[in-house]
DNA sequence: GCAATAGACGTAATAGTATAACATTAACAA
DNA sequence: TTGTTAATGTTATACTATTACGTCTATTGC
């Protein structure tokens, strides 16, 4: 399935898959796929496949991440995300905002549990749930 | 069966919780709600609910925990699970094993990443996607 | 040029996951 | 008993995601 081989991936978006990294990239924070197509229908938009696989290939290329324990999507912040192999996010329970980082320790902890363990790993999802430093600071 | 002994739970589970709970620890995997509910059938469970319901208090008390990237639920194998500010689970996409597992510097990390940038946190969720020790040596 | 092919797209239908809303029953203290 | 709370039962609905199939278009090979 997901190859994170975006380096080498010179291919352009389509107009689906542009439309989509757009509407992401306008947004402060995760959309659902429905929400998406909402909000795409004024450009022709009709039905969640559109939004389903325009996400897929974004996702694949890394220009978009999906959050799983939103089922939401965002658009990559980071810089040529393609050297980091452990995204993690940091999601705020009260605003709903998502902060992108990357460790390296998390990263290296990983992959020598992965060894040790003789696990293959081929993707880490890794998401913080609590409050922010503005609504920390609100409360 | 040994009894699970967590801290801030006294109260004993309902029926429906235990049957849910029974359910999931005789199953070596991740099971749906539905799945669930499908199999409780016979005992009386009718609707949905009546499993996310029990559900929801079984993971608040930590003796099952949901793996978010699979919207599914496993029982929880670690012996006293509270201790263990940050459980993280590899998944194999061939088999569908599920390895809980818990690495203290893991938890030092992503604790220090939450202190030098003002975020509270309240729950990891840590979900290693690979291929398990067996399932390599299989390929 | 012109099939043949492959990929993106459009659309409808359906599968799978989760919760809202409200009625009922059980447990139990005043 | 009666009032109160928690758990449960039930129906309906919302939300998330995929299957299946048909069309269009760009490219490839002849």
């Amino acid at each position: 399935m997901a190859e994170h081989q975006h380096t080498h991936d010179t291919k352009p978006l389509t107009k689906n898959q542009r439309l989509v990294l757009e509407r992401l990239e306008k947004t402060d924070g995760p959309l659902s796929a429905y929400s998406i197509l909402d909000e795409l229908r004024d450009q022709g938009f009709r039905a969640p496949l559109q939004v389903y696989r325009a996400l897929e290939k974004l996702v694949d290329v890394g220009l978009v991440h999906r959050l799983e324990s939103l089922n939401a999507f965002v658009a990559c912040r980071h810089p040529s995300c393609q050297n980091h192999q452990s995204i993690a996010f940091a999601i705020c329970e009260q605003c709903g905002s998502v902060k992108e980082f990357s460790e390296a320790r998390i990263a290296e902890d990983l992959t020598s549990w992965a060894a040790e363990t003789g696990f293959m790993l081929k993707k880490t999802t890794i998401e913080l749930r609590g409050l922010c430093k503005d609504c920390v600071a609100k409360a």
